[in-house]
DNA sequence: ATTGCAGATGAAAACGTTTACATTCCGCTC
DNA sequence: GAGCGGAATGTAAACGTTTTCATCTGCAAT
C-alpha cells in the first residue's frame, strides 16, 4: 500500500498537518501550499488510509443496510433508492443480506457494529427486544417495515394496511364480491398487514361477500403455486389478490398456461408496483409502493438522526401507497384501453390514494 | 462509542495483549483466562473497533462491487451470488453503482481504494488506461464482462458471444430465416457481443437470411419501443431477438397490446434468464446466463487473488451459457406443450450449450 | 522600537488495535 | 537449590490519520 501523508509531506516540504488540512479544504492554508501540495498528492497517487482516518474521525462514511433477501426486483429498487441517496450524500453502502434466521440477523448486525455509521434495518421478523439485545444504543438506526413500535427506533413503514384496504375497496366498489387473497410468509409484517387490510375492507363493507386466504412465500413460484390451487376448484373465486407483485406474476402465469383469461374469467392484483408489473399481460393492477422512494427516504431519515443524534425520534413515519389501475383487475368503471397508460415511468395511471404520510 | 479493548483488559484484570489473544483465538492463552475475558468482554458489549483493527493488519474484510447500475433483475440476481459467496467467507459487501459516465466510475473507484481488500468491478464501459490510472496496482481485483484484455487483471466473462451465436443458430435450424435483433447500449461491452455473436452466427449460416438491429438500452422501455417499431412496419420480421430479456419482456409487452400473437405471429427470444422469464406468458425462450453464478465466480476469484497477490493471473475465464426453449420462440422441434418445464428453478429445459468454460 | 495580533505552519498527542519483544512464573533436571 | 526452558502474560511500539496547541512570521498600532 506504501505511500502514506508522511511521504506526500516529504515531498512537498510540508508538515503532515499541513498536507492535511490542505487536502481536507480547511481555510488555513496558503492558496500556494495547498496548490503544491495537490499537486504532490496527485503525482504520488496518494489515497488517505481510511481506517486510519476514521480511527481518529470516529466516522466511517458508511452507512449499513441490512435485509432479509436479495431475490426479485423489490430489493433491487429499495437498494438502489438507497445507493442514490448515500450516493448523493457521499456516504458508502454496507449491504448484508440473506439472514434467514435470528441468529443470523444478530451476527450480521453484530458484525457491522463499528463499521458503520448508522444503519438501515429491514427484517421482517426482529422484535424490540432483539434490537434492545443486539444493537448498541448510540448507533443510529432507522427501521423499515416493522413490527417494532418502540418510541426508542425511528421507523419508516409502507402503509401496507391502507393500501390492501384500498385495494379491496377499489374491488369491492367495481362490484367484485368474492376474493381469494395469496398471503406472505408467516411472521412477515408486510404480509400480517396486508391481509389485515384486506380483511378490515371485507368488515367495512359489510355487504355479503366472500373470501379466501391461500398460502404464499412471495415467492413467484408459491403465487405460480397459488394460481395451481384455484384451477383445481370446483368454483373459482372471482378475483385473486395477492399479497405482492412476485405471487400474481406466478399467478397470472398459471392462469394463462391453463387457458383462464385475465381479467375476463378471473381478475388478478398485486402489491408493490415492481418495474415489472406493468409489462406483463395483462398489465397489473397493483399497489404502488414506491419503493426506491422508501430507500431513499428511509436513508434520508438515517442521516438526519446521524447528524443530530440527541433529536427527538420523529413518529413512526408511513409512506402513502396508492392504487394502479391497469388491465388485470377488469378494466376501470371510467372504461378505455388504457393503452397510453401503460407504459413509461411518469406516465398517469387511474388513482386512489391511501391515508398518506402520518 | 466508549467500550474499548482497555475497558475489557482492566475489567478482566489481564493486560489488553491478552485480551487481544484471547478474544482472537490465539492458542498461546490459558483456557482459564480466555473463558473470563470472553465472559467479560460479552457482558460488556465489547465490539472491537474495526478500524482501529485494520490500521494495523491492513485488513478491512471488505470487498467492494462496482457496478454501473442496480437497475432489475440482473443485477439483483448478480449481488445476490456476490453477498452469498461474501457471506460465506465473512467478507463484508460494499456496493458502489450508477457510474453514467467515466468520471464517476473513476471517483468511485479512488473512494473504494483503502476501504476494501479486493474489489469487483463491472462497468461495461472502463478500459485498460482507466484502470492502470484510476486503480492502485497492489489491489487485488476481477473484471466482471469487459472488454479490458490486459493481462494484468483476472477477468471473468459471460460467453456472451458463443450465447448469442448459439441462439441465433438454434433460430436458424428451427426455420426462422428474417430475425430482427434488438441491440443494447452503445459501448456497452455485452451488448457489442452479443450483436457480434447474432451476426457470426448468420454468416457462418451462409443460406439466404435477412436481418436488421433496433437499438435498445437494455431497458424493457426501450424493448417495448423497438416493439412499436416492429408493429409500424409494413413487413415485420419472422423473430426478434433481444439483446437482454428485459427489453424482450418489454417488447412482448408491446405485441401482446397490438393483438400479435407470440410465437404465433412473431417469435421472440432473449438473452440472461432473469427469474421472471418463465414467467412471463408466453414463457421466454432465453439464453441461460447463470448469474449468480457470475457473482459468486467472481468472488472466489477475487479471493484466490487476495490470497495468492503473486500468482500469475489465470487467463481470463468465460462463463458458458444455455439456450433455455420455452415456449417464445415457437415449440421445438420435439413438440408438446412444455407445461411442466415452465415453473421451478430444477427444472429441465430443452437445452444446447455454448462453449463452456475455456 | 516595542507590543500585539492574526495567519500560516509545525510538533506531537490521540484514536484502538495487533504483535514483537520482554518479563514473569512454574516445574524440571542436574 | 541453582539453573534452565517453556508457557503465559505484560509492555510498548507501530499503524496513518486528525487536531490541539505551540511556534513563527510579518505587519499594524502604539
Amino acid at each position: 500500500m506504501g505511500i502514506t501523508i508522511k511521504d506526500v509531506a516529504k515531498a512537498a516540504g510540508v508538515s503532515v498537518a499541513s498536507v492535511s488540512r490542505a487536502l481536507n479544504g480547511h481555510d488555513n492554508v496558503t492558496a500556494e501550499t495547498r496548490q503544491r501540495i495537490t499537486t504532490v498528492a496527485r503525482g504520488l497517487r496518494y489515497v488517505p488510509h481510511s481506517a486510519a482516518r476514521s480511527l481518529v474521525t470516529r466516522r466511517t462514511q458508511t452507512i449499513g443496510a441490512l435485509l432479509p433477501d436479495l431475490f426479485g426486483e423489490f430489493f433491487s429498487e429499495l437498494i438502489r433508492g438507497i445507493d442514490l441517496a448515500a450516493r448523493a450524500r457521499g456516504l458508502h453502502l454496507l449491504v448484508s443480506s440473506s439472514h434467514g434466521d435470528a441468529n443470523e440477523a444478530a451476527a450480521a448486525l453484530r458484525a457491522m457494529q463499528g463499521r458503520v455509521d448508522g444503519l438501515l434495518i429491514m427484517s421482517p421478523h426482529v422484535d424490540a427486544a432483539f434490537l434492545d439485545d443486539h444493537l448498541h444504543m448510540t448507533l443510529p438506526a432507522v427501521l423499515m417495515n416493522t413490527t417494532v413500535q418502540a418510541a426508542r427506533y425511528a421507523t419508516l413503514n409502507i402503509d401496507n394496511h391502507g393500501g390492501a384496504f384500498a385495494m379491496t375497496q377499489h374491488l369491492l366498489k367495481r362490484g367484485h364480491r368474492d376474493i381469494a387473497f395469496i398471503g406472505g410468509p408467516d411472521g412477515n409484517f408486510d404480509a400480517s398487514e396486508r391481509l389485515a387490510g384486506f380483511r378490515a375492507a371485507l368488515t367495512a363493507h359489510g355487504g355479503k361477500t366472500k373470501s379466501q386466504v391461500l398460502t404464499g412465500d412471495f415467492s413467484e413460484e408459491s403465487g405460480y403455486r397459488a394460481g395451481q390451487q384455484l384451477l383445481a376448484m370446483a368454483k373459482r373465486p372471482q378475483t385473486v389478490f395477492a399479497a405482492n407483485d412476485m405471487m400474481a406474476i406466478g399467478c397470472l402465469f398459471a392462469l394463462n398456461q391453463a387457458g383462464v383469461r385475465v381479467p375476463q374469467d378471473i381478475a388478478l392484483t398485486g402489491f408493490d408496483d415492481i418495474p415489472i408489473a406493468r409489462y406483463v399481460s395483462p398489465p397489473l393492477t397493483t399497489v404502488r409502493v414506491r419503493i426506491a422512494d422508501l430507500g431513499q427516504g428511509a436513508l434520508e431519515q438515517l442521516v438526519a438522526r446521524m447528524e443530530t443524534p440527541d433529536a427527538p425520534i420523529a413518529r413512526a413515519r408511513t409512506l402513502s401507497c396508492e392504487i394502479v389501475v391497469r388491465a388485470s383487475c377488469g378494466l376501470s368503471a371510467g372504461g378505455g384501453t388504457h393503452k397510453h397508460n401503460m407504459v413509461g415511468r411518469s406516465s398517469r395511471h387511474a388513482r386512489e390514494f391511501t391515508g398518506g404520510e402520518s
